[in-house]
DNA sequence: GAGTTTGAAACT
DNA sequence: CAGTTTCAAACTC
């Protein structure tokens, strides 16, 4: 494929960056689909476009966002869930720095044996020179074959204007200033993969010399892992909002100003996406999107990913809305980040106290990459391969223009826009009128009809806790209630802006995953179930996991089967029988026994398992009957997914049978148990959801718990003999083990035993 | 729409 | 920290 020729930078603009674009990179075709002009205007004004392919590309992603790096994970370009990913390329050399819009390909990969991790995270750390040097400009490199990094050297910048629907800057970032929030924002983005949209894209400064504003280097390291995303782009809701005066939008993008704005000659039809960490607004067309990235719109990554456009709310389609983008993120991210170095504490701190994201002043970022536990009802559909787009059609008055107070309503909040309405409603709420009732009713009705299946935009409807407990589903995702809740005494309104940030912080100094999403994707917690493949929502673990008794994890009183994800080791459901997968299923000891006595024997390998767990016990654990083996049906091979052993001896080789797995048609239906078959009779091995397994015991689970998602083994023996008080305390005790950072494939090793 | 069920959150 | 109570959403009729 040849490079699109650039066409000559509009007049006034500075040089800009050569930019490397990968062939094979799904967002190459895309760009050449839309226009032979789109590829140099998606990269700004470049006028050295280098095409390299894809395989030599190793994605930012995969230095920065998890130590988790899998060497012998390929990169494939072409899989099913090639989002794409804007990236800074290295060539496998070393040798050069390059801008590359990549295709990311689920996990992060190293595709070069010649550069390690550290080596490229240390190049990638400096400081990158854009202009015409940067590429294949070995005159900025020294005979080791590192960069120059001049410091006057143009950078790259990441960061840009945000646009609002009517391409009107909200925000400008290109200047200093950059607060906490951004590299807050710059971790979760950095971290969740999938955090940032097509929207992020390479930008530019607009200063007249052409020296682009320098960023905090970590910042801009970080925020080469931005993918390119086509999530939003398909709702069709949105569209006429994203495309409300995209004049304005194009001048200000001819003219300099940061973002990317992709249009087609052909028919005038046009997709821009302004890219910031600070949010931005899209304008696009899903009809000029190639079909290889459309047919992605439904895939589970983007649809998972959808939910965390970063954005200031108000070019989303209102099939987001609901929690996906209401739950900060930032606990989780302060969790899972230690990217940049910067304290986590302090990225906490400014977290409680600032309430950035209510805070009309500051960044309009508030749609944070992550799962939370409102977007669960749309995870939900897409479980049941439903896609934006077939949700039921809405009443006329959601499709009509939207317009910031029906973007609100819609549950996409900017808590700017939220903000504003809330003004409004909060007097209502807190001053009933006499048409109160009536209100309300409407309100349901509303409500019921925006929901669509009962669950996609959220609103509560509390009566007690005048909104500021979690009960309350708005607070809980940290947004404020809305016209269309039905909540009495609410208090959750800009109008109580202090209270609710004060009970926000003693909320979250009480809990400090209070706010935290509840659900992780697989690949947030280190690729457990294979490959993005099977990065559906039932991939996504419910962090804390359910305690259902009663329902069997098949009503939305679940929590995990209303975030559409399977139950995990995190829960402690009784009968679980999840359909999007069901939770660990074990054999207790002491119910082997008795099943062993009743039925007279005992197979091998349960004596196996029970002496192996008897060995255990002696060693370290004292005997319990929560002390878990499992049934000997599994497959060998399937301990692909294995847990890190806490026994000396290595893992089970996985290499032969990871790709049953990754292969698997049923991801949903993974599953973890504890094998006996194993070396380790503590080794959960993921099984197929659909196994015949029996449930012995809910109290097993305590074993288990002390096992992060991630299939870490998290230091069971630290509390000392006897069990682990994680286990018995349930959720607290068991979000703080569970590092949402990916593990990494050896960490067994650092684990304490 | 009222009443019931359910499980998370809050409380003791 | 285990047990209980409160709460609001989900569910049923």
């Amino acid at each position: 494929m040849d490079p699109p020729e650039s066409p000559p930078a509009p007049a006034g603009r500075p040089p800009s960056a050569a930019v490397s674009l990968y062939e094979d990179s799904p967002v190459f075709d895309f760009i050449n689909s839309l226009s032979p002009i789109a590829t140099p205007k998606l990269l700004g004004s470049a006028q050295n476009v280098q095409l390299f392919k894809s395989s030599d590309l190793v994605p930012a992603s995969s230095i920065f966002t998890s130590p988790q790096v899998n060497p012998q994970k390929e990169y494939k370009p072409g899989t099913r869930d090639g989002y794409v990913q804007l990236s800074q390329g290295l060539s496998p050399n070393c040798q050069t720095n390059q801008i590359g819009i990549s295709s990311c390909y689920g996990s992060p990969t190293i595709a070069s044996e010649k550069c390690s991790p550290s080596e490229y995270a240390t190049i990638l750390s400096q400081p990158i020179p854009l202009g015409s040097e940067i590429l294949g400009d070995a005159k900025k490199q020294d005979t080791d074959g590192k960069v120059d990094h001049s410091p006057d050297m143009g950078q790259i910048k990441l960061s840009s204007t945000c646009y609002d629907q009517n391409g009107v800057d909200q925000l400008d970032s290109s200047t200093s200033g950059r607060n906490v929030q951004e590299n807050e924002l710059t971790k979760q983005y950095n971290d969740d993969q999938a955090a940032c949209s097509l929207s992020h894209l390479i930008s530019r400064s607009g200063t007249g010399d052409g020296v682009m504003s320098k960023l905090d280097l970590s910042l801009e390291a970080q925020q080469l892992s931005w993918k390119l995303r086509s999530d939003v782009i398909f709702s069709k809701s949105i569209m006429p909002m994203a495309q409300g005066n995209l004049e304005d939008s194009r001048r200000k993008l001819l003219d300099g100003s940061t973002g990317c704005y992709i249009q087609s000659a052909a028919d005038d039809t046009h997709v821009y996406y302004a890219g910031a960490a600070e949010g931005a607004a899209t304008n696009h067309d899903p009809q000029m999107l190639p079909g290889v990235i459309q047919s992605q719109l439904v895939s589970n990554e983007y649809f998972f990913d959808a939910f965390k456009v970063p954005s200031d709310g108000m070019a989303l389609s209102e099939h987001h809305c609901g929690g996906m983008n209401r739950r900060s993120l930032f606990n989780e991210k302060v969790q899972t980040s230690d990217l940049s170095g910067q304290s986590v504490s302090n990225l906490h701190h400014t977290n409680i106290c600032g309430d950035n994201y209510l805070k009309p002043s500051r960044s309009p970022v508030y749609a944070l990459p992550g799962i939370g536990l409102h977007l669960n009802s749309v995870v939900s559909n897409a479980s049941n391969n439903m896609p934006f787009t077939s949700n039921p059609p809405l009443p006329p008055e959601h499709n009509s223009p939207p317009t910031i107070v029906s973007c609100s309503e819609t549950g996409l909040y900017s808590s700017e826009v939220n903000t504003l309405i809330h003004d409004d409603h909060s007097s209502q709420k807190t001053m009933p009128s006499a048409d109160e009732s009536c209100q309300e009713s409407y309100k349901k009705k509303r409500r019921k009809l925006q929901n669509g299946d009962g669950g996609s935009c959220k609103r509560c409807s509390c009566k007690k806790s005048k909104c500021l407990k979690l009960y309350c589903t708005c607070f809980a995702a940290k947004v404020y209630c809305s016209g269309l809740c039905s909540c009495q005494g609410c208090l959750n309104n800009h109008t109580h802006e202090e209270t609710v940030s004060c009970i926000r912080k003693r909320t979250e100094s009480l809990n400090p995953l209070a706010f935290a999403p509840t659900v992780t994707r697989a690949c947030d917690s280190g690729s457990d179930f294979g490959d993005d493949s099977n990065n559906t929502p039932a991939s996504a673990r419910h962090k804390r996991g359910c305690n259902c008794r009663k329902s069997s994890c098949l009503k939305k009183y679940c929590e995990c089967f209303q975030s559409g994800v399977g139950c995990s080791m995190s829960c402690r459901c009784a009968s679980c029988k999840n359909s999007f997968g069901q939770r660990v299923l074990l054999l207790t000891t002491e119910k082997m026994e008795k099943e062993a006595k009743s039925k007279g024997t005992r197979s091998k390998e349960e004596k196996l398992a029970f002496d192996k767990q008897v060995v255990i016990s002696q060693s370290g654990d004292p005997p319990s009957t929560e002390d878990l083996f499992a049934t000997p049906s599994l497959e060998p091979c399937r301990s692909s997914n294995l847990l890190p052993s806490t026994c000396s001896e290595p893992p089970v080789s996985t290499a032969g049978c990871s790709s049953q797995l990754r292969n698997s048609q049923s991801p949903m239906k993974a599953d973890v148990l504890l094998s006996p078959s194993e070396t380790c009779a503590m080794e959960p091995i993921l099984v197929d959801g659909l196994s015949n397994i029996q449930e012995v015991s809910s109290s097993c689970t305590t074993r288990v718990k002390v096992v992060s998602p991630n299939k870490k083994r998290v230091s069971p023996l630290q509390t000392g003999p006897g069990l682990s008080p994680i286990g018995r305390s349930g959720r607290k005790l068991v979000l703080k083990s569970i590092p949402s950072f990916p593990s990494l494939t050896g960490d067994a090793d650092s684990e304490p035993h």
